[in-house]
DNA sequence: CTAGAATTTTAAACAGTGTTCACTATACTG
DNA sequence: CAGTATAGTGAACACTGTTTAAAATTCTAG
């Protein structure tokens, strides 16, 4: 036993956190295990645990991916030169987008909390605040009195959020003739129209 | 072993219930197991497997209650003779109250899910509806124009439901800045003032 | 009143989970 | 080449939900 394998630290991270986000693109993450997802890479459950601290430490090394890839996302889409309130829709329709393509790998982002004594990191409230910015900047746009913009930008976020967590998770939209697109295009019609005065 | 202990089916029930939402008071649902809560009634591990089918299904049971309770606390509130808008602040400010005063039992029932195989039953559904119906009476009476009511309502409960939970899992708002309350009046303010025409 | 069927309850086993730790095999260092 | 450091793990631990066979009790029919 313990026979060198010649991959180092950093190495075996990126094939556990490969390897977990394979399993993601087709299933929710309580049927993965640390057992299960060391044998796919040829590790011993205890090396991950070195590695990462612990199974939910490697959890939350995925869910910081799934945010960069979700940053990467909506800044891409928000870039183009488009007007502030198209900025906007196409902020809402690329979050919805997102989270049907990786509903999983999302389900994880917002599900998953750390045991008691953990806090989230730094770096990860940083990459929120990346996020933030795309709307507030869109909003700054919108209306010159800039006191309210964070919480307005924080409001928007959160509706579209929770227009997707259902629509996912249908537990409350049963009937499909509710279409979570439109249903975003509607609140972000209606909240800026008013807002914005 | 196996000494009768004079209590029928539905009582084993009740003290199951009980016990796992007085647990919910204080601790999420992941740090109650079956074993311990047979163990908090009296009871064997397989009993309550008899009784319920699966944890799983106890764990349903217990939001199928919650739901009753959200809703029961959202038709008081707005049964009272407000106008329309007025009832629709009350129900944002009310959910947003009991996501607070119950957030274990409340992520419980938003973060559940029954294995693969098993669907929402029907009377959860029921339940949902009828919170509906609150919002899309209140919107109703504010514009005449009845086609688009139902989705606006779904509009607007997803839209305070992800206020509240981000509130909650204080995941995306460390700062404490942005109040939730506010958020949810601003919402329903800004939507209703541009949708109501 | 009693023999047998039905019901209630559980102990024990099973297969799984994340985590800890003593120990080995390899690699590096003086 | 000896000695130390490091990488890696097998085995044990304390859990988890679920199954099953059997025991203890109650109900029922003759």
């Amino acid at each position: 036993m313990a026979r060198r394998k010649d991959h180092t630290h950093d190495e075996i991270r990126a094939l556990a956190l490969e390897a977990m986000q394979q399993h993601l693109q087709q299933q929710p993450a309580d049927t993965m295990s640390l057992r299960k997802l060391a044998q796919a890479i040829g590790y011993s459950p205890a090396t991950l645990i070195n590695v990462f601290g612990s199974y939910d430490h490697l959890l939350l090394s995925v869910s910081a991916i799934t945010l960069d890839r979700l940053a990467q996302q909506l800044a891409h889409h928000s870039a183009t030169e488009l007007s502030p309130l198209q900025r906007l829709h196409s902020f809402g329709k690329t979050y919805l987008q997102f989270a049907r393509q990786n509903p999983y790998c999302w389900q994880l982002l917002f599900e998953h909390r750390l045991p008691d004594g953990d806090e989230i990191p730094d770096w990860q409230q940083q990459r929120i605040d990346q996020l933030f910015a795309i709307i507030e900047q869109a909003l700054a746009e919108l209306s010159p009195d800039a006191e309210n913009v964070r919480q307005a930008a924080r409001t928007i976020w959160a509706s579209v959020h929770g227009i997707c967590t259902l629509s996912l998770s249908d537990k409350l939209f049963a009937d499909h003739l509710s279409n979570a697109d439109s249903m975003i295009e509607s609140l972000i019609h209606h909240y800026i129209n008013s807002w914005s005065r």
